[in-house]
DNA sequence: TGATAGGGTGCTGCATGCAATTGACTCAAC
DNA sequence: GTTGAGTCAATTGCATGCAGCACCCTATCA
């Protein structure tokens, strides 16, 4: 979900926001950057030191962030950097899968008119011409947008609020977003083959959904995140890769 | 998903515990019971003279159930309740249907040794033998326990952490748990028929799962799941009938 | 009679103070 | 050297104060 994460980003720099706000996005930046250790306590004075706010909007932050996974409660009060294992990573991309497979179902079967899916083509489409010349780091930073936009895309299609509730709390894992494995596979080889795979599946999704393919949709678009854990299979090969990976410090190896 | 639930009655009756939690246990709870309106403001003050505590718990629950999904945001701050359309009750149940199917698959696919099922079976034969005498509001009960038992049985056998979090977050909202519509569902015409195929698709899992038959297991943990939509249908006929399912003053009719 | 401006009330956002609990460190005794 | 107890520091849980903002109500003018 590229949209809330740009408002998010927007909101960041503009600072008429409130101190929650800015506290929750900057922590949850950090956390993702890896600026604290697995395991970590987060105390809330030293961060209310850190951040230039008091302890009101650290602790509500906190609280939050662990509501998300993202850090967890330690027994006697406090919080804690959450640890993944490779396992939950795996699993929580199986997770997307299946909700995105969902989505792409319903998107199917809920289809009413033709001229709903044009802008899913576009995304297809300008996804699909950008793969002739080789991409550049400024490109390739566009593609991500228009891969997490063409996801979201079809969740919007499915026309259920639940199912975008549900996934948005489990991308909202950084290492299970849509686009979490793609920028760290660009670096592997075989990467062009890959590539090529998922672009394909992207066809075929669409193809599907406006063919009211409904069953069709489903299990390509589970296979497409399968596409995500044979990935982070390969780049599990690889630690200088593997640090690609968003939120790759919260992942024990 | 029960252990939890008793563990957080008993935090409501035992006092030591921290304001904090039993302050979002109740607020909870009068979500469920129908003690606000659909859209009714959630004012700090008042409930902090209500609940007997100050203003700080109130809102660390307050925010908390707004990503819960209970509450949401006001554009000017504070939270008001949320109201769910019968369609977004629908697609709840839906999404769990989904995560329930996958967690049936995961537990077939992950089965070690036989000997993993046997708490799974216990309750099937528990609730088996249940069905011969009529039940009557005790043993219904009890019934409604080991329902969720089982379910959350089968997510525990498909070793998928994420899988479980991701349920746990669907099923806080309370109509998508899967009991919710049991009962309500025994206040209707053609009950004993419905439990009867209930009763029968949850031995079609069990036996799925041993047979180590993933997909079989995955589809019938989905039509389960939709009883609980047919049930909704049917129960939307009779007002009286809805207000048995837990959280019904959140829905819109 | 309607619309706009102004004041007032009540709410939230945030900071901070206080007490209690936990966890660590030290010192002493076995 | 190891274990135990006691003390101290640090941190959280919670309450509350203050300021600013939003919304509502009213009054006045067109």
């Amino acid at each position: 979900m590229s949209a809330p994460e740009n408002d998010a980003e927007k909101a960041l720099l503009t600072e008429d926001v409130s101190h929650n706000a800015r506290t929750l996005l900057r922590l949850r930046e950090m956390l993702f950057k890896g600026e604290f250790q697995r395991g970590e306590r987060l105390s809330e004075l030293p961060l209310s030191a850190r951040l230039g706010v008091s302890r009101t909007p650290i602790r509500l932050a906190l609280e939050r962030l662990a509501h998300e996974g993202l850090l967890e409660a330690s027994r006697s009060g406090g919080f804690v950097v959450r640890e993944f294992t490779i396992d939950a990573v795996w699993d929580a991309i199986e997770v997307r899968g299946v909700l995105e497979g969902n989505a792409a179902r319903l998107a199917a079967e809920r289809l009413e008119d033709d001229r709903e899916l044009d802008t899913l083509r576009r995304y297809r489409d300008e996804m699909n011409s950008m793969r002739k010349p080789a991409l550049n780091e400024d490109s390739f930073s566009s593609y991500l947008d228009l891969n997490e936009r063409f996801h979201s895309e079809i969740v919007r299609l499915a026309k259920s609020e639940m199912l975008l509730w549900t996934l948005d709390r489990v991308i909202s894992l950084p290492f299970a977003s849509p686009s979490a494995l793609v920028f760290a596979r660009s670096k592997l080889p075989g990467a062009a083959e890959m590539h090529i795979v998922g672009e394909e599946q992207h066809r075929a999704i669409v193809d599907a959904i406006e063919n009211g393919q409904g069953t069709r949709a489903e299990s390509v678009a589970r296979e497409h995140a399968r596409l995500s854990r044979r990935n982070l299979e390969m780049v599990l090969t690889d630690r200088d890769i593997l640090s690609c990976i968003p939120g790759n410090s919260l992942i024990k190896t």
